[in-house]
DNA sequence: CGTAACCTTGAAGATTCTCAATAAGAGTGG
DNA sequence: CCACTCTTATTGAGAATCTTCAAGGTTACG
C-alpha cells in the first residue's frame, strides 16, 4: 500500500501541502475566511463525518446549516473552558488540542483531535464547555449550530444514528487515551501514544510509518502526565533501540512489530 | 442539610440498607430475579436517568421496553470486552467497575459507575463492547435494548434529547476522571478521586462526608495508575494529616476545605 | 537576523514501585 | 457459631523510575 506522503523524502510537509491544496481547490482562496462555503458533497472528508451514507437531500440540508468554514491560525482558540455551548465542530484539516485547567491555571489534561473528528460534545450536557480548544497548526473547521443539527436529526433518523455513533466513537476514543495513560512506564505510554497517532494517520490515508507530530513535546508530556524532559529522553532511547528515527517532530517507525509488542 | 445516612453512627451500612429496602418494597422479593418488574414511574432514581421530565406516555412506553430488572451478584459480569452490543444499562443501586485488558490480560484502566449512571455506550459505535463490566457489590440494573430505545427516541424528541445529554455527561465524566489521573502526585490523585466520589454520593442524596468505598484498594490503584501499596500508604498519610478518618473502606472526611485545596 | 519558543542532555533528588512479611476481613462449610 | 481459607490491607526497606534544576543547542517566525 502506498500513501500520498511517501512519494518524496520530505514526506511530512508534502502531507500538509496536499491537504491545504485540496481544500483550497474547493473553496474560494480567501485569506481570512469566515465566508468560504464548501458543500458537504464536495468535502474531502466525506464518509468520515456526519454526512456519511445519508440521502443527498439530507446531505444538502446538512450543508445548509453548516454556519461557517473557519480557518484557525496556529495558537488560536476555538472556545475556552466555561464558554457557552452553541455548536459542534468538525476538523477538516490540521490539528487541535483540548485541555482542561484547574483553578490555579495549570493544564491538567490534554487530548488531540485530527481531521474527521468531532469537537464540542463536552458542552452539550451543561451547555457550557468544560475544556478549551486551541489550534496546533493552521486548521480548517466546520461549525454546525447544535440547535439546527438537533432539528435536522429529528427529520433524518439515519443522520441521528450517525451522530449518536460519533458520540460513542468519542467515548471509545477517550477510553483508548485512558489506556495509553494506564501503561506502567513512560516508555510504554509514549509508544502507545505514537502507535495511536499512527493509526489515526492511517485512517486519514496518510502514512502510518512516517509522519510529523503536530504537537510539541510539552503537549505530549501534558497528555501523558509526564515531563518534557522524560518525553525527550524516551524519544532518544527509542532511536537508540532502533524502534524509530526521530528528527524533531518527524518520526519514522522502523520496527512497528517490536513497538506494537509493548513490552520491555 | 441532613442525609439519610447520617441518622446513626454506623451510617455507611445504613445507606446500603435503605437502598436495598426501598428497592425491595417496590419489587416482588424474588430471590434470583430476572423477572421482577419495576415501572419507571415507581423507580427511586426518577429524575436521574432517561425518564426525566418526559411525558407520562413516553415514560410508560419506556417502562415497557425495559427488558429486565437484573440483580447482579458481587463479582458477576454484565458483559465482557468484545461481547456483542445489544443493550444499554442503568444502575439502580450498587456499584460496578468497567475495565479494559490488553492482549496480555493486564487490567489497564478502570472506572466506576454508581446509581443513575448509564453503562454500555462504549459498544454503540462498533456494536462490540470495548470494556468489561463487573459488579463490586450486589447491584440492581435496568436493561434497555438499544434498538427499542432508538425507535422510541424517534417518537419522543425529549427522550432523544435526554439520551444525547446523558451521552455528553458520560464524556464529561470521562474527562473528569482524566483530570484526576493528571494530578502530579499520588496524594493529589487519590484526594481528587475521593472528592469526586464524595460529589457522586451527594448527588444520590447520601452523605458526601461519611461513606463506604465500594471498591478495593486494588481497584482504586488500577483506576489511578498506582500500586496498592501506594494507595494504602496515602490513606495512612491522609489520616495522619487529619484530612480524614479511614477504617478499611469506611471514610469520613474531616477537613473538606483543606482537601479541596488540593495542594501540599 | 534576532528573539522566543522548543528541544536535548546531565546530575542530583524525590516519588513511586517491588519484594516481602504480617495483619485484618470476608466467605464457606461443618 | 466457629474454624479454616482466601482475599484484602498495611508496613518496611531497597531499587527503579521519574522529576527537578540547570545549561546549551536548535528551530520557528516576525
Amino acid at each position: 500500500m502506498t500513501y500520498a506522503n511517501t512519494v518524496n523524502g520530505n514526506s511530512c510537509k508534502a502531507n500538509q501541502q496536499i491537504i491545504a491544496r485540496s481544500f483550497k481547490s474547493q473553496s474560494a482562496p480567501v485569506a481570512n475566511s469566515n465566508i468560504a462555503k464548501v458543500s458537504c458533497g464536495d468535502c474531502r472528508l466525506q464518509g468520515h463525518c456526519l454526512a456519511k451514507d445519508i440521502s443527498t437531500a439530507a446531505q444538502s440540508q446538512l450543508g445548509d446549516i453548516v454556519k461557517t468554514h473557519r480557518k484557525m491560525k496556529k495558537r488560536q482558540h476555538l472556545y475556552r473552558q466555561e464558554d457557552q455551548f452553541e455548536s459542534l465542530f468538525f476538523i477538516r484539516s490540521g490539528c487541535v488540542k483540548s485541555y482542561v485547567t484547574n483553578p490555579d491555571g495549570d493544564e491538567l489534561a490534554v487530548s488531540f483531535f485530527m481531521p474527521g473528528e468531532m469537537i464540542g460534545l463536552d458542552g452539550l450536557y451543561s451547555k457550557q464547555h468544560t475544556s478549551s480548544i486551541v489550534a496546533l497548526e493552521d486548521t480548517y473547521i466546520c461549525e454546525i449550530p447544535y440547535s439546527a443539527l438537533e432539528e435536522l436529526c429529528g427529520e433524518h433518523p439515519l443522520l441521528q444514528k450517525h451522530f449518536t455513533e460519533l458520540m460513542s466513537r468519542q467515548i471509545v476514543q477517550e477510553q483508548e487515551m485512558t489506556m495509553l495513560r494506564g501503561q506502567k512506564t513512560a516508555a510504554n505510554q509514549l509508544l502507545a501514544f505514537l502507535l495511536n497517532l499512527s493509526e489515526r494517520f492511517e485512517r486519514l490515508n496518510q502514512s502510518p510509518i512516517t509522519f510529523r507530530l503536530p504537537m510539541t513535546r510539552k503537549d505530549i508530556a501534558g497528555c501523558l502526565g509526564l515531563t518534557i524532559e522524560t518525553v525527550s529522553r524516551m524519544f532518544t532511547t527509542f532511536q537508540e533501540q532502533g524502534l524509530m528515527e526521530v528528527n524533531g517532530r518527524d518520526i519514522t517507525l522502523t520496527n512497528v512489530e517490536e513497538a506494537t509488542a509493548i513490552r520491555h
